[in-house]
Parts: structure tokens; C-alpha cells; sequence
DNA sequence: CCTACCGATCGGTAGG
DNA sequence: CCTACCGATCGGTAGG
């Protein structure tokens, strides 16, 4: 019976081939997959590996490759053998390059949201507007320096290699994202603890935090909530 | 005589094509080259655009693509076309297109240490060091969002184009950029100002300068003065 | 998901 | 600085 189920497996129905928004597809609501976590004990073996997991392994090295080198210098075949797969297969999975790169930072940002919402769940309802920046802050570095965070990096690097309409989508929910700091950002400001105006005071502090990526080396120099702190102590005048 | 002086010119010395540091190159100090300012009235004719130009109107060029494409999705025929060229003349001035960039954040970052230092020039000896760090935020906006902003912009953000040599020569370039902002920096931590360690701080600092460059847009919104006034109110405390 | 392949484009060069 | 060209690589596809 087991031995069944994984000849089954093998050969897999064709998984959902979608184009994710390549150029020129109109758009439509997209976020990340349902967990859909199966009922039994999972199994990390060959059998794992196969089916729809062969889209996050993509992602997954893709999102490293865009990184570190860049999207227009990462080939389609250097991504199939992060992947383990040869040269034409990944485009049974995407439709294009162009493709996989939405569908990283789809992900990453979508995931971000969520993570945000329930980082700022945790706070007392009346919490300080200076507490609520600092959970803000430390959940940004967070995705922004912690162990997914290629798929964010990308996103914040590679925004040019996007077509106007993928660029359109992502613009939608990294809005989303943004706007969750406003509500903080105008407090601060009202109780005079945050000297500029609110709007380019949230330019200027996502982008002190976003340029982390180009200087954080872990396991070295600051941690992460060292790095919240400094930040705070930098913005937001003393109270 | 005239004639004779443009017939000439037609057929201009072999320029210097230099490497500029290619890939395996050893390091040597480069700097922008004289102005050499010609003797009598300029020239803005036909004869203008031959001789040692054509080098100028490649990084202009060159500049401006990979800022908006990147470097890796820019070919050297965009490049030649963007100088009024055909495909392979770009090889004539530079060893490689990697060359190519090298030179454009050289020079980028060449002027803009040089530029500082005329900024930094013109405060009074016994300035205030908030006042020493106004200028040298205005100007930073300056070289990031002016007219020539192009040559900074890809120093930035093709960083990891560089070879490691590369890297490490533009490095030191950059690195004496920045150490004139430490005196400043650490004066206001003694006084109270700046609440974020100097070193820490001038990293945060620099990101939410540099990130500007995604979001600025000259002619709508706020002026670069103004944007400096919003910063040094951001970064620092009450005096 | 592999194999074999296509047309296009790329950085760079020789020879003038 | 142009012309003509080279080998390599690229994204993507057909057919199984």
C-alpha cells in the first residue's frame, strides 16, 4: 500500500501552471497558497519532495539567486539546478522568468503582511503609539534580515524588473504594509516625539531600515533587538 | 584654416583605453581626469563631440541605463546607441563593459568626494556641528537627486556588479566619503543630540538619504532644501 | 519533469 | 570608430 502511494506520487497530476501576473496578464487578487497541511504525520521523504513542493523549491532558490545576483543575471538554468531539476523544467511550474520573480515577491510580501498583523495583534489595545513603533520595527527586521528574508530584498531591489502591471499588484499590498506605521507615525508626531512631518518621517525610517540589508552581517556586530533600539532612540525624541 | 583644424580632428589621436580596472586588473589610484580647459572659446560644434568626448558621452550614457535597466539587462549596443554609435565602438574606450561601470561610479564618487570637501570648505571653522551636518545632508541630496544623480545611483545599487577588485577599490573612495560625516555625527552624541550610536547612526542616516533615490520626484513634492530640513528634524533631538 | 532544440541576443574581436 | 562576424548563452518550447 505504501509502496503504492509512492509510485502514485511519482507521477504526479500536473500541477497548476499559472502565468502569476507575466506581462501583459490582467491582474487579479493573488496571495500565498493555503497551508493545506495534510490530516496524517507528514513525511520528509522523496515523497515530500515531489509534488507541489517543487514550486517553493523554485521560489525558494530563485528568491536566493535574484539576491545575490541579481534578476537579469540569474539564468532560468541557474535556478532549475538550485532546485535539482534540468534546464526546461521550471517553466512546467512558471510560465516565465518574469513569472517567478512575481510570484517571490508575492510571496514575501504577502507573508510580511500577515506576519505584521499578527505582531501588532500581541499589543495591549491602548498600547503607546512608541511601543507600537517598536513592535513595527522589530518585526521589519525581522523579515527584512532573518531567515526568509531573500524574498523581501528581492522585492526591494529588484522593483524595476517588474512589468507595470506586476508592478500594479505588489504595489497594492506593500501599500498595505506601509500604511500599518501611519496610525503610530501621526501619534508620535502629535505628542511631539516625532520632529518631521509623519508622511516623509515613514520615507526616510523605511529607508534607514531597508538599507540593513546592505550592511547587516549576522552573527556579528548588532542583534536585531539592539538594532530596534538604536533605531528608536534615533527617530523618536526623548519622552 | 579652420577647415584644416576640423579635417584634422576628424581623425583624432588613438584615445587611452584604459581597463579601469577589468576583472583581474591590480589596484592602482584612479581619479577623474583633468578638465583640461582648451585655450581659446569653447567649441560646442561637431568638433566638440569627437576626441576625448566620446568617453564622456559613453559614462553619460552608460549611466543612465544602468540606473534604469541595471547593468546586467543593459547591453553595450543600448550603450553605443545612447552615444550615437554603432555596436562594437564602445571597445574602442573601454576594455569591457564591466570597465564601463567601474568608471561611471568612479567618476560618480570621485566628484562627489570632491564636491564635499568645496561644500564642507565654506562653513566657518568653529561651525556648529548641527550646522556641519546640514550642509553635508544637503549636500548629499544634492549629489543623490541632481542632475548628474545617474553616476551615484548605480554606485549604489550595482554594488554587487563589481568584481571583487572593483569593489574594493571604489570602497575606499566611498569610505572617505563617509568619515567626513563621523566628526559631526559623534559631536552631537556628545551633546546630547543624536541619541543613536555615531557609528549606527551614520548607517541609518545614510539609508534614508540614499533611499531617496526611489522615491524622489524633482518638480513634485518638496524641494531638496527642504527635504534636508525634514531630516536633520527626524535625526535630531531638540537643541 | 527530461531531452533536444530553436531563434535571438549577448559581450567582444579582427581588420580596416 | 565602423563592418562583419564569432562563440556562448539566454528564455522558452515541443514532444514525450
Amino acid at each position: 500500500m505504501r509502496a503504492t502511494a509512492l509510485s502514485l506520487a511519482s507521477l504526479p497530476a500536473r500541477p497548476h501552471k499559472t502565468a502569476d501576473l507575466a506581462p501583459g496578464t490582467p491582474a487579479a487578487v493573488v496571495t500565498a497558497p493555503p497551508p493545506r497541511r495534510p490530516r496524517g504525520r507528514p513525511r520528509k521523504t522523496a515523497q515530500e519532495r515531489s509534488d507541489g513542493n517543487r514550486r517553493r523549491q523554485l521560489m525558494d532558490g530563485a528568491a536566493q539567486l535574484f539576491r545575490s545576483k541579481g534578476f537579469a543575471a540569474t539564468g532560468t538554468r541557474d535556478i532549475a539546478a538550485a532546485a535539482g531539476m534540468h534546464s526546461g523544467s521550471p517553466f512546467y511550474h512558471f510560465a516565465s522568468k518574469s513569472a517567478l520573480l512575481f510570484a517571490v515577491m508575492n510571496e514575501g510580501m504577502a507573508s510580511a503582511v500577515q506576519s505584521q498583523q499578527q505582531a501588532l495583534a500581541v499589543l495591549a489595545p491602548q498600547a503607546p503609539a512608541r511601543e507600537c513603533l517598536r513592535v513595527l520595527i522589530r518585526h521589519h527586521f525581522e523579515v527584512l534580515l532573518g531567515p526568509r528574508s531573500s524574498f523581501i530584498a528581492v522585492m526591494l531591489y529588484e522593483w524595476r524588473s517588474l512589468t507595470p502591471v506586476q508592478r500594479r499588484r505588489i504595489a497594492l499590498v506593500k501599500d498595505s504594509y506601509e500604511a500599518a506605521w501611519m496610525p503610530a507615525l501621526t501619534a508620535l508626531g502629535q505628542q511631539g516625539l516625532l520632529q518631521a512631518e509623519p508622511g516623509v518621517a515613514r520615507l526616510f525610517i523605511f529607508g534607514a531600515l531597508n538599507w540593513a540589508v546592505q550592511w547587516f552581517a549576522p552573527d556579528k556586530g548588532k542583534s536585531l533587538d539592539e538594532l530596534t533600539e538604536q533605531a528608536l532612540a534615533l527617530f523618536i525624541h526623548a519622552g
